[in-house]
DNA sequence: GGTAGACCTGGACGC
DNA sequence: GCGTCCAGGTCTACC
């Protein structure tokens, strides 16, 4: 089966798989043959299926196995529209951007939107596994969850979806710790997909609750295993740049770039976006680094 | 509000 | 092959 979806202009499909790490984070796969993306998706009804979603004039394809039923295509349009942002408007960032050179291309690539998983769920487990370790860990820590507890696509039964709440829940801290090697984090993920599960925490309202950016945050960073990063990664996320996500790597350019290489703290780097506003993440997150100042 | 130390893994390095 | 050190954010206890 085939759905047409419709982009806000300008959109690049290319820039949303490079925007971050995703795109190497199983179910995520990026096809090179077609410059397109792969995913493998577990809808309401249990069906798994894997999505493969192409640029077209004015927007996306994406196309699927299997007879699925309206209730079943409606859910694979909201999921990709909100994956890949096809609703969102940079034109006010865009507008701030022409005069800074190191952001001057940004509208002419189409950057801004930041590829994102269908569930809140998926995307605050994975900022999680981000933290406090080196990336390669991260996608190994990630594809151990997705290959341990994911339902299998039918027609590839070593690929897998990533994990729901409900089956993480099923599981023990000591089995995180030892086999998904999650480590200290095994608990945090542990009492998140509990929480979830037996419905104490509605994470997925958040997407459209409307709500300011501080109580934004403040919700959270109530969740065990997010800091002050890690928020500020998932604001982005969810389409709020008030913060800038600072770790270690913030931290060097930022002092490469406007401190001749003395050591900054997480100040620093707020202060050299704050010019941007309600923009400055992004405006972080987009900086041409390798641009001559 | 700020700070120190613990948390855990895996890579790098020296022996 | 083994032991040690280090990097990477967050949590907790303490001041």
């Amino acid at each position: 089966m085939k759905l047409i979806l419709p982009a806000r202009l300008p959109f690049s499909l290319a820039s949303v798989i490079h925007s971050h790490g995703w795109i190497r984070l199983d179910p995520f796969r990026e096809e090179e043959s077609t410059g397109g993306l792969a995913y493998i998706a577990q809808l309401d009804s249990g069906q798994v299926t894997e999505l493969h979603i192409q640029e077209v004039p004015g927007g996306v394809s994406v196309t699927f196995d299997g007879d699925l039923s309206d209730e079943e295509c409606a859910e694979i349009e909201r999921s990709v529209t909100w994956m890949l942002g096809l609703d969102q408007d940079f034109s006010a960032f865009y507008q701030l951007a022409r005069h800074e050179l190191r952001l001057a291309s940004a509208e002419q690539r189409a950057q801004g939107r930041i590829l994102r998983s269908p569930t809140l769920f998926e995307d605050v487990i994975k900022t999680i596994l981000t933290t406090n370790t080196l990336w390669g860990a991260t996608i190994r820590m990630n594809n151990n969850l997705v290959a341990q507890f994911g339902s299998p696509l039918l027609a590839d039964p070593p690929r897998r979806a990533f994990p729901s709440p409900a089956r993480l829940a099923e599981t023990n801290e000591e089995t995180l710790r030892t086999q998904t090697r999650l480590g200290y984090r095994a608990p945090y993920i542990l009492e998140l997909a509990r929480e979830l599960s037996s419905g104490e925490l509605d994470l997925e309202a958040l997407k459209t609750a409307g709500l300011p950016t501080p109580d934004l945050r403040k919700r959270l960073l109530a969740i065990k295993g997010i800091g002050d990063y890690a928020a500020a990664n998932l604001l982005m996320l969810l389409g709020h740049y008030d913060f800038v996500p600072v770790d270690s790597w913030a931290l060097k350019m930022v002092s490469q770039e406007w401190y001749g290489g003395e050591s900054v703290g997480r100040a620093e780097v707020e202060a050299a976006f704050e010019p941007w506003g309600a923009y400055k993440g992004l405006a972080y997150w987009l900086w041409d680094w390798s641009q001559e100042g």
